[in-house]
RNA sequence: GCGCGAGUGGCGGAAUCGGCAGACGCACAGGACUUAAAAUCCUGGGUCAGCGAUGGCGUGCGGGUUCAAUUCCCGCCUCGCGCACCA
């Protein structure tokens, strides 16, 4: 019996016009059993690789961000079979990683565990989603069968003299007890959980990624990729072209090179600066300047790199004592030391020309030292005059008259000085990189082993065979890292103070692995090569190893043999469409860039570039227009939307939000909104209890519906081959709109618009098509072609203006001649016209007339 | 500071080879159906003035080019992203 209160509550149950839990379980079951989404390796049609970047498959599961990117793809790939293509769109899991780890240092349990569960929470949702991945070839960066080939590759690297050991000065994160590389840190704290990060030499594994520098510059040619990205990667890159310079020294053996991009301001040099830690300061510091000199490198070191990369402070120095020598006019330079000097780019010494230089110039006027103008066009005792683009050269001419730059643009004066140096043997051309190599070991458990011994008796480190690959990474029981677990601090951060005397000598987790069937620590072994006891790296590779090149297994997942098979390889690759976060313009994509053109060129790969098209979806914000976290509570979890309005409405309003590429708030009520779009399509063509509607006819549709569809074909597919589903959807829903009016509803109308529904809403796409007696699967259909003719109307409207402003609007057919047109447009702008004849008459075919009076 | 990108109704956004600004959706208002509500369907709307027909003003701000500027040029402001003493 109803109650009272049965009538205030407002009800929850939505009239749908379908039931989506339903008709979403009976279509993935059927995809599940048919695989219609296969990519096939022995295809005569064109192929086409769609690419998402692989996830970490975290503990709290898919999150909306997520699906923004993969639905385009998902879109984009089902568009395409339809078009006839073969399209490869698969997944995989990037799932090596820290989180894992440190769950497993918290808790014991395995992160071979922990990851299998995220990984099967994160497929279980993708399918619920309704992806048209091809399941056949999933992959994990954690399998032996996949990192197998992440070591060879490490191997042909090492072979290549590409990987090697260094003692360098690294990123220490105590906290997380590993290595850093610099891209992980951000704001002097670890990205990863914002720890403090201080500086301390290690023995390191290095790529030599700076071997590459100038063709992953020259390469961005290649690609398709965002503007904003390619800027990036460049200025990470970060190539400058200028020459190298040597100073005598003054007072003694041996010179300072210095590298400058400005030789063309040699003759404004007034002083020379070292870093703190560039190796000639003992051999030019005077007696006199010891202590002092002494003094600053002990505080330079201490300094953190935030401190010493804190830009708006006081520039610091100290006079060393001695001089060097200018070598065009012979000057002698007073040596100073300075910690805004960098000994880890260039040369680690610089010419100062504080005239044309703002450093400089602040440092020159802190000391007082000398500023000479060089380069005429500003006022250099005000600020330093840096524009080389107008300004000429005065003030650099030797007496005797065999060199001159005076009278010179700085454009002609850089490479005339260059010569003069290089004929002189005093300098010569160069070019520098900001690139540095990559630091890629980590002291973590979860992540590839090096497949390295070292060997006392070979005294190197000796690369296994390739045979011996996989080399496995040991089962352990205790994750935790021997490190120091430092308190939190009352300013909310962890962390060290950034000295280096708190540390202890910290083992990675692979140094204490015994292995259970000798009952022996894992690390010790023979040396492959001389037999002789030697003991393993226990480093283990960086994240992005196993992420460097898993586009290239999807080609051939299953090979036991090779990497890729070369067929397959060059039958798939490049990656036609790669989309993924901004969070990865960097790292990620100059990673794998560096990988591949070292597989080009060992023959493996048969492209320069690995992705031509690079999209970055935008950011989800929460509905309150803020970033999505849980402190803010403002998170939106797939699953919950599925449950209330059906993926197929999830799937449709992360495309209908706004631009791919924009960053844009959720919002529930949009959600409601394209469910209604969908219901209203339902409803279209199926009654109330689920059969085909009687207003669904096959009489011919008229002119005016073939018109709109066939307009509706064009947007839609131009819409998706450009990316733009937001505008793609809205003529959808145009269309709807004007269908829902008729009340006769030809099936040569319903059954092409089903078909372009079905990239962006397949479930109920597959359910229409059968409910109009068709047989599965719409996705094996082919894509609607439209007629051109018909996308045009035979009526125009046209605006007519006087003065540009619009005054009136006449109805002509499409072929009407010109005069017929500004006649019927002069009568209905009579009245503004007041009978005088307008000084000019602009008419733009098709589109306006403007009167000019 | 430098580089890149973006600023359009109450909100998300559409329209840039210069040519009707505001498609589509949300929210809102009115109507139909209903005892009533929900759902659904129809209608309306940038803003100001006016009963209305109409007209003025409108795409961050200020200039400019043009018959015509959201669109192109110059100078600012704001926001986002990236880099940040790289010689």
């Amino acid at each position: 019996m109803l109650e009272f209160h049965d009538f205030l509550i407002p009800r929850r149950v939505m009239a749908k016009g379908y039931d989506h839990h339903e008709l979403e379980a009976k279509w993935q079951a059927y995809w599940e059993e048919h695989r219609p989404f296969r990519a096939m390796n022995d295809s005569s049609k064109p192929k086409f690789y769609c690419l998402d970047m692989f996830p970490y498959p975290s503990g709290s599961g898919l999150h909306v961000g997520h699906l923004e990117g993969y639905t385009a793809t998902d879109i984009v790939s089902r568009y395409k079979r339809m078009k006839g293509f073969n399209v490869l769109h698969p997944m995989g899991w990037d799932a090596f990683g820290l989180p894992a780890e440190q769950y497993a240092v918290k808790t014991g349990v395995h992160p071979a565990l922990t990851t299998a569960q995220n990984i099967a929470t994160f497929k279980r949702q993708m399918k619920r989603v309704g992806l048209s991945y091809d399941w056949e070839r999933e992959l994990s960066t954690t399998d032996p069968d996949y990192y197998r080939w992440t070591q060879w590759i490490f191997l042909q690297l090492y072979k290549r003299g590409l990987a090697y050991v260094a003692e360098v000065p690294v990123n220490w994160c105590p906290a997380l007890g590993t290595v850093l590389a610099n891209e992980e840190i951000v704001d002097g704290k670890s990205e990863v959980g914002g720890f403090d990060v201080i500086r301390k030499p290690m023995r390191q594994w290095v790529l030599k990624i700076t071997a590459y520098a100038d063709r992953l510059l020259e390469d961005l040619k290649l690609v398709e990729w965002p503007a904003s990205t390619l800027e990036m990667q460049k200025n990470w890159i970060g190539r400058s072209i200028g020459a190298e310079v040597d100073f005598a020294l003054a007072d003694a053996k041996g010179a300072i090179r210095v590298f400058t991009t400005r030789p063309d301001t040699l003759f404004g040099a007034t002083y020379m600066v070292l870093a703190p830690e560039h190796p000639l300061v003992d051999v030019v510091t005077g007696a006199a300047q010891k202590a002092a000199v002494t003094a600053y490198r002990e505080a330079a070191a201490r300094k953190s790199d935030l401190q010493r990369q804190e830009l708006d402070k006081e520039k610091t120095g100290v006079f060393t004592g001695g001089y060097a020598i200018n070598p065009v006019n012979g000057e002698r330079l007073p040596v100073w030391l300075a910690d805004y000097v960098l000994m880890s780019y260039g040369t680690g010494a610089i010419m100062a020309v504080p005239a044309h230089d703002e450093r400089d110039w602040a440092f020159a006027k802190t000391y007082q030292l000398p500023i000479r103008e060089v380069i005429q066009g500003g006022h250099v005792q005000e600020a330093a005059f840096v524009e080389t683009d107008r300004g000429t050269v005065v003030n650099s001419a030797l007496q005797d008259g065999s060199l001159s730059l005076n009278g010179m643009k700085p454009a002609e004066a850089i490479p005339a000085i260059t010569a003069w140096l290089e004929q002189k043997g005093t300098g010569k051309k160069a070019i520098n990189y900001k690139l540095r190599d990559w630091l890629f070991a980590r002291q973590r458990y979860w992540g590839e082993p090096f497949p390295i011994v070292h060997c006392p008796a070979c005294n190197s480190p000796v690369p296994l065979p390739e045979s011996a690959l996989p080399l496995v990474l040991p089962e352990a029981q205790d994750f935790k890292p021997k490190i120091f677990v430092p308190q939190q601090t009352e300013s909310g951060h962890r962390g060290t103070t950034g000295t280096v005397d708190v540390m202890e000598v910290f083992d990675a987790p692979l140094a204490r692995v015994v292995s259970q069937d000798v009952k022996r620590l894992w690390r010790e072994t023979t040396c492959p090569r001389c037999n002789q006891a030697a003991q393993r790296e226990t480093n283990t590779m960086p994240q992005w190893a196993g992420s460097c090149w898993y586009y290239l297994r999807f080609a051939d997942p299953k090979n036991a043999k090779q990497l890729v098979d070369p067929a397959m390889e060059r039958y798939w690759m490049p990656v036609d469409l790669y989309v993924g976060g901004s969070e990865h313009a960097v790292l990620h994509l100059l990673y794998s860039r560096f990988w591949h053109k070292v597989l080009y060129d060992i023959g493996v790969v048969s492209t320069p570039e690995p992705f031509k098209k690079l999209v970055h979806q935008g950011i989800v914000l929460g509905e309150d227009n803020q970033k999505m976290s849980k402190s803010r509570g403002n998170v939106v979890n797939p699953d919950d939307m599925m449950d209330q309005f059906g993926a197929d409405a999830v799937r449709l309003y992360e495309m209908f939000m706004g631009p791919l590429e924009a960053m844009k708030p959720w919002s529930s009520r949009g959600v409601e909104g394209v469910t209604r779009f969908l219901d209203r399509v339902w409803r279209l063509m199926v009654t109330e209890d689920g059969g085909l509607s009687s207003s669904v006819v096959t009489a011919a549709p008229s002119v005016e519906q073939q018109r709109l569809l066939h307009q509706t074909i064009k947007k839609v597919s131009e819409d998706i081959d450009e990316l733009r589903f937001n505008t793609a959807i809205a003529q959808m829903m145009v269309f709807t709109n004007e269908m829902t009016k008729a009340d006769q509803r030809p099936r040569a109308l319903l059954e092409p618009f089903v078909l372009l529904l079905s990239p962006f809403a397949p479930h109920v796409a597959e359910e229409l098509w059968a409910i109009l007696g068709h047989a599965p699967s719409v996705s094996q259909q082919t894509w609607p072609v439209y007629d051109p003719a018909l996308t045009v109307s035979d009526r125009l409207t046209i605006p007519v203006q006087i003065n540009g402003k619009l005054r009136g609007k006449i109805e002509v057919a499409a072929d009407t001649a010109r005069d017929v047109v500004e006649r019927t447009a002069r009568e209905t702008v009579a009245e503004w016209l007041q009978g005088s004849e307008p000084k000019k008459v602009i008419y733009v075919e098709k589109k306006l007339v403007n009167f000019v009076i």
